[in-house]
DNA sequence: TCATAATGTTGTATATACACAATAAATTGT
DNA sequence: ACAATTTATTGTGTATATACAACATTATGA
């Protein structure tokens, strides 16, 4: 299984799930399943959601839980 | 569609198909529909095989068309 | 050259990503 | 408090990623 930030990064811009869901093509509901986990990404769409939310692939998708992005913003300030 | 560089980054490692199946765990004919772009990888193979090549996944997939990574060296170096 | 390994092709079966609809529940703004 | 929007839930249908098998073709090495 995947996990993603999809939530955290949609919600940070003040988008509704089908706002998001326009911008990359695909049924709102499928952004609901996503942020569930219920099922993961195709490669496709999870190139298109990075694109336009504008991070690397891996700041959005990870095979591994992520932080925060305040806990990592935090340790990436603290690492300089 | 996505383009991906796995014969080539395959290749130049002279791994078999059957060896880099082993190594990221699908079916060896599962490396050859995604190197003839029969379909695309789902969003876990791809990490799992930029993991393995230890690439970063824009370097392994694309939805645009790759350079060769001849080319991109090349153009790299230009760029210093 | 011959044997073996690697790749390609075709076919069937299964799991999962995604679409779409209907309705319920929760949130938000006024 | 009410209305409108957003999110959750359930169900059905389709496309596609993956497994696996059998066999053909091509490449490789002794």
């Amino acid at each position: 299984m995947i996990y993603n930030r999809i939530k955290i990064l949609r919600t940070e811009r003040g988008l509704s799930r089908k706002d998001l869901a326009e911008a990359v093509d695909v049924n709102f509901q499928t952004i609901g399943y996503l942020e569930r986990g219920d099922y993961n990404a195709s490669l496709e769409l999870a190139f298109k959601l990075a694109e336009f939310f504008e991070v690397p692939i891996d700041m959005a998708f990870s095979l591994r839980p992520f932080k925060t992005l305040a806990e990592e913003l935090a340790a990436n300030r603290a690492a300089q």
